[in-house]
DNA sequence: GTAATTTCTGAAACCGATTTCAGAAAATGT
DNA sequence: ACATTTTCTGAAATCGGTTTCAGAAATTAC
């Protein structure tokens, strides 16, 4: 509002006519101080319009009152909704977040975590990412770490994840109830657990049914649009007939419909297509996506807290999330 | 790398067998130090593996050496590219950005405001958002400021933005030299100068082949997917024909793009559709999006300059950015 | 009514850097 | 060779808070 600027708690002191000190226990309320007293300090910090300076605290307590949130990407979407969740959840706190973007590379996610650590963060909150699992278990042991959307081996009590295996199983299952027999599975990189994960609930469902797993109709992609795209050319080329493809998130059903597309065929008339994930843009594909919805906001909000629970030294619960079924226009039953 | 902490510049002088002075001198190479007593200091920090506790140089410099960046939404299509661009630029500096999310709601933007001055940037970018210009220009005021794909009208020499009228107008013109007459423009939020500078591009373009504009055709969005059908749907609906639509964002065009799919309107065999912004997944629409590109990154990079610029108390070059038209599939000549 | 606690309070040390100031050492001028 | 500058350097103050410690005031105990 006005141009305070330089107003520091020994004016507010002065102005209270108490000490220091005692402005200083008001303000975190470590101590009790007498009615009065708190009153006329309260009443100082109001007319003074006081700001406490962050970097003091900061230097004085040791605590920085920050989380570092590391993400991939910005504008990565189903992260992005990961982001929002910690935002609203650490509102809540005293806590602010620090954001970094780790751009797809693991060097540049490597710079971002030391640049957090010297900036003094009381806890981190990766979300997903291409660092490697050694240097993240040393993370995890100067700092409070939490990883959400990517599962660590050797750090399992700071993973947070949702059921990958079960929703990749969940919606084969759908299709395969629907008739289909021939079903593709685009994978995520198949290095991180996660896409191995859904992969593996794949393969489940159709052996459920009695049906082998065929290797020409597994392609491994990347997670990003282009790949799903690349992959369901490739697939058309090897010429083995299929009739529904699964992609291990929605980025690659988009990549795959544009392929589709291009070739003249029809979804979900000729072959239908089904993402995991639900991004915002599904619902807008042409046709709707039907997709497997993470709870994403929810798993931030999770993550926020469970790091915090670190923080205060107790061991938090990381639940297994599952994840909906949501059925839009991209699926027809198999004829 | 080690379990350090708490090594502080003591102890690096110590082990330099110099004074705090001197190491606080070869670090921020204020006033020159002697080539061997440079040479100890340099040697302890690395033996050390000294890192600098940021809070206590904030509190002593009085610069935080980081800069508040707002974005309206974290996700967003192209903010997020804008985002990308000043976190590249910041790296090459010594500032590094602190970032925060509007959420859509002008509090809220308000909100991470006051906190990004509590914590004493040295500077605020933000990009686009609803917070009202009168605080818009207090907060100028206060602080370095720099506003991206916003204009304010009242702080001209802060604001970075897009030749949106020129943009609209290429668009319309190419529609209407493919034989197109009848287009129809989904705009903005019309009270965002943006949105109205578009939706005079359009209308400049039709007037100067002498279309008179006619009111049927255009809708008022709000640039959200929601509102890009919404609006289709309300046109299908007036009955006026029409055989092109010019969406003032690729947001919109996604939501105009599934309402046509839903009445059975083939594009761009029936109805031309063209957006603007090129965000990363109009190439996978389907068809790919014909759309104007905002140099985003670039605009990114311009931004952080600029309130580096300010910072220093330099005023800051602003160009005016051009948009390019690119040509996809989602248009076809007028038949 | 006095002793023993309990509750508040302020002075001063501290967090880890930067910066002013004055003096020492070295360089330059004549 | 001696006076003047210029270049380096360290001691001490400072930034704006928190926290320890010891003493004052208010309670409670007996």
């Amino acid at each position: 509002m006005s141009l305070n600027e330089k107003i520091t708690i020994a004016d507010i002191a002065a102005h209270a006519q108490v000490s220091k000190s005692t402005v200083s226990r008001v303000l975190n309320e470590t101590t009790p101080v007498a009615a009065d007293k708190r009153e006329a300090v309260l009443a100082a910090m109001a007319a003074l319009n006081y700001k406490p300076n962050v970097f003091a605290q900061s230097l004085a307590s040791g605590q920085s009152l920050s989380i570092g949130v590391l993400t991939q990407n910005f504008g990565s979407p189903v992260y992005d909704v990961i982001m929002r969740g910690v935002l609203l959840r650490l509102e809540e706190t005293p806590y602010s977040p620090l954001f970094a973007d780790g751009r797809w590379h693991p060097e540049t996610e490597q710079k971002a975590i030391e640049t957090f650590l010297d900036r003094r963060v009381d806890g981190l909150i990766l979300i997903g990412g291409y660092c490697p699992e050694e240097a993240l278990e040393e993370t995890a042991r100067r700092t409070p770490l939490i990883i959400v959307g990517r599962e660590v081996s050797g750090l399992p009590n700071h993973c947070l994840n949702v059921d990958n295996e079960q929703g990749a199983y969940a919606i084969t299952r759908y299709l395969i109830d629907l008739g289909h027999r021939d079903i593709v599975h685009i994978t995520g990189i198949l290095a991180h657990e996660d896409a191995a994960q859904r992969l593996q609930g794949y393969r489940q469902a159709l052996l459920d049914v009695g049906i082998e797993p065929h290797p020409d109709l597994v392609i491994e992609g990347n997670f990003r649009r282009q790949s799903g795209m690349m992959a369901t050319e490739m697939l058309l080329l090897r010429g083995r007939p299929f009739s529904a493809i699964f992609c291990a998130n929605d980025q690659m059903a988009f990549g795959a419909r544009l392929a589709l597309y291009r070739r003249g065929i029809r979804v979900p008339d000729d072959v239908s297509l089904v993402g995991f994930d639900d991004q915002p843009d599904s619902a807008f594909m042409t046709p709707p996506l039907t997709t497997m919805r993470q709870p994403a906001e929810e798993m931030g909000r999770m993550a926020a807290t469970a790091v915090l629970q670190l923080i205060k030294g107790v061991s938090p619960d990381l639940p297994l999330f599952q994840t909906e079924l949501v059925i839009r226009e991209s699926v027809s039953r198999h004829h």
